[in-house]
DNA sequence: TTGAAAGCGGTACCAC
DNA sequence: GTGGTACCGCTTTCAA
């Protein structure tokens, strides 16, 4: 800048004046100044400027792995509204470690990005004393964290099971069981306590049926072979999310077994899949959208106490969902 | 930093000493410095420091979308190797539009990333000059912009056709035909091109049937009813991505043909399908990862000539390769 | 071992 | 309209 000014014979202040077209420079001065700039090749560092405004335009995403769809679609969310508002969007994957997530998150305060959305690894709040310091936005997403309240976007997980043992009873089933994942994860807690309570809650018979995990095909196999081995065989399973759903439809197969089935996400080829796979649909970009939504407006200096929003999922009713008899044994 | 100085009883340079691990403090002075730091809870301005420095540490991925997940497999390996080096990754879409993909790489460079992966919108290179001046290391991906030679890191289109044609006709297939994505994609040319050189190569029958993009379900349909409806039906169909593997999945089915059929590029339920979809396989993460190890070459001071990386592609043999007779008529 | 001062590339503030 | 100058928060350089 300094160059162009000496090149164009006017102060460095007029130059910025002229690249930020602020107001208050003779035309002439103006089209003298850009043409030195071009002649140069000049651009403004834009690390100089936000360091002098204290903002730096950018928000980041920390999430456990980007190419989970789940996760690739809030980032495509969250892009999005950031470059609505000429903001640039830094992500990181923190692999599923606290620490990795605390380092990940120490090293983008350093930065001074103006505000994070992370879906927390646990429920530590592991780097809370660091942000509350700095005093950067947060939001999360999917899980909350304990502690102080913070802007939370959270998905219905039990309004999505209800809906699919709801959905399940409406079709004649009444021996449904659950396939979770690993109990580690607070949504996988959720969406079991929400099995249990509306098994109970629907007065179906007997206790509910529930495996959690971690999973291996193996062990789906074995579980499901149990469940459909006696009397009171299951008729229709509801799973945990989408690697799980995989899982079962690959047993299935595998032990021919016609049990009816819901599954926790979407995904692409739900339809083509022989019956088509009913779902309960979490919407990830309107999650991303959201959380995104909510961080801007605390940048925008939203000041009121911090809140929750649970994001509403919807049964994707294709055909898996319908009675397909009693299982052969 | 000054404050901590002051209240250390030192100077700044002697806390940017401490902070920054250097050596030529004595220990308990490190030791005090170390304790205001704490209390104050002072954490260093790495926008401050960066641009002392001259770098920022930062690359940058400019994709078509990231929800995509071929993109989002890039993403998340670049992101990797960007975290193995302590830098950060920004991530942003330019939604197919070069004007808009000019913009946010324009924006990138003004931000002084050390350095950006693109997958070109189109082949015209419209921020070459951009980068030029700056002189900022960039590495192209999935596809060649014209002009200058740039670092390149390409899928093999070629190979991978081949394989498709080769498999199907060593499993008795004559008549095959190719459903590509819209030419103006460089990769759908290729493929086409590919797919119509490997035909004429192996000697089949006929002139090389082929359907171009863009597809719609029905302009789907009526092409494959038009394939099969006559003498010398196909009895294969190659298709040349995700999308249009879906669309002809979706209107075989509708219309009862049992064509074999080999996908380009795999999905993840592609062997629940019936018959289990046999696919040609681009390594997205190892194409990311490539052009990653690329980039940083190049900031680590590689100043070899730009160099064109053709990444193979594997044949993922299922079941929907094998011959299945002639179509109902 | 420690520190003072210049400077990175801009912007804010105020004078002219 | 335009320019001078302090300053953002840190590193670099060089002197003490």
């Amino acid at each position: 800048m300094a160059d162009v000014a000496a090149e164009a014979h006017v102060s460095v202040k007029t130059v910025s004046r002229v690249v930020n077209h602020e107001p208050g420079v003779r035309p002439d001065t103006a089209e003298r100044v850009r043409a030195v700039i071009e002649r140069l090749g000049f651009r403004r560092h834009d690390g100089a400027r936000l360091m002098r405004q204290g903002r730096t335009y950018t928000i980041a995403l920390v999430v456990e792995d980007l190419a989970n769809p789940f996760y690739s679609q809030v980032g495509a969310a969250v892009e999005r509204e950031a470059r609505i508002r000429q903001h640039q969007l830094i992500t990181a994957s923190a692999e599923g470690s606290p620490s990795r997530e605390r380092a990940v998150i120490e090293a983008l305060v350093s930065r001074r990005v103006d505000g994070i959305v992370v879906v927390p690894a646990d429920e530590s709040a592991s780097s809370d004393a660091v942000l509350e310091a700095s005093s950067t936005p947060i939001v999360y997403m999917d899980r909350p964290v304990r502690g102080t309240p913070r802007d939370t976007v959270l998905s219905d997980n039990h309004g999505g099971v209800r809906s699919a043992v709801e959905h399940l009873v409406a079709h004649g089933h009444r021996s449904i069981a659950f396939f979770g994942d690993d109990p580690a994860f607070w949504t996988a807690r959720q969406r079991r306590e929400a099995f249990v309570a509306t098994h109970q809650g629907l007065g179906l018979p007997g206790t509910p049926r529930v495996s959690m995990g971690p999973h291996t095909p193996a062990s789906v196999q074995e579980t499901l072979r149990r469940w459909t081995d006696g009397l009171e065989s299951v008729t229709a399973v509801i799973t945990g999310n989408n690697r799980i759903t995989l899982a079962v439809l690959l047993a299935q197969r595998e032990l021919r077994l016609p049990l009816s089935l819901i599954g926790y996400d979407d995904f692409e080829l739900a339809a083509l899949i022989d019956p088509p796979v009913t779902v309960v649909h979490q919407d990830p970009a309107a999650m991303g959208q959201k959380a995104a939504q909510q961080l801007f407006a605390r940048l925008l200096g939203d000041e009121s106490p911090a809140q929750t929003v649970v994001m509403p999922t919807r049964l994707i009713v294709r055909a898996s969902g319908v009675r397909r008899g009693v299982p052969t044994r």
